[in-house]
DNA sequence: CGAGCGATGTTCT
DNA sequence: GAACATCGCTCGT
């Protein structure tokens, strides 16, 4: 089996994770089921800083279950389930550094009829519009927690680069101090998929 | 269309 | 038993 796109080299993760947080925006994320292929351009990212970042799970270095694959090296897939919802995040920073940068919206593209029938009921505009909406519309689930973004079949390949990049604080991180303050949060400017 | 809030599953303490 | 990187209702304008 070879993948539609050429997905991007691990080289690609190798760089800062804010530096990273943006260049992932206007890349596809696609994913290829045995249902079929469906995929989107990531119109907004958000960046977790690790040790130091109050609103990361793996703050002070937290390693369990659910973090260790952010210890590793980066480029992998960090999946977890916020309530009902999974959630998903490239693995940023070196091996043992547990940085992570949240997908928090897509800008549907292909496989439009397979992302319908997966978010049926619902508008267009709300297929991928939030975190654990663009995950049920590409079928990612907790099973795909610590592949390689750089294979199939979940992976991110060249897209289009953004005109403007916007920036500003992450979304649903009340309690954590300062750190809900840091403009860690990034979207293509004007993209109407962006969460908010 | 915005704010408020209940439902919901998993993980960690 | 609490905490949550959410979503989709409802009810108010």
């Amino acid at each position: 089996m070879t993948a539609k796109h050429q997905p991007l080299p691990i080289d690609f993760y190798h760089r800062p994770t804010l530096e990273l947080a943006q260049a992932l925006l206007g890349c596809l994320l696609v994913n290829e089921t045995p249902e079929g292929l469906a995929s989107g351009y990531i119109v907004e990212t958000e960046a977790y800083m690790g040790a130091g970042d109050r609103a990361a799970h793996s703050y002070g270095n937290r390693r369990t279950k659910r973090t260790e694959v952010m210890f590793a090296e980066p480029g992998r897939v960090y999946t977890y389930v916020m309530h009902t919802h999974t959630l998903i995040n490239v693995v940023s920073g070196a091996t043992d550094v547990p940085e992570a940068v949240l997908i928090r919206a897509l800008d549907p593209f292909e496989g439009l009829d397979l992302i319908s029938a997966r978010r049926a009921g619902r508008k267009r505009m709300e297929w991928t519009n939030g975190p654990g909406k663009l995950t049920e519309a590409l079928g990612i689930t907790r099973e795909d927690y610590g592949r390689k973004f750089t294979e199939l079949p979940l992976y991110i390949a060249p897209g289009v680069v953004p005109a403007e990049i916007s920036t500003g604080p992450r979304i649903g991180i009340e309690n954590t101090g300062e750190a809900r303050f840091r403009p860690w949060r990034f979207w293509v400017t004007g993209n109407p998929y962006v969460s908010r």
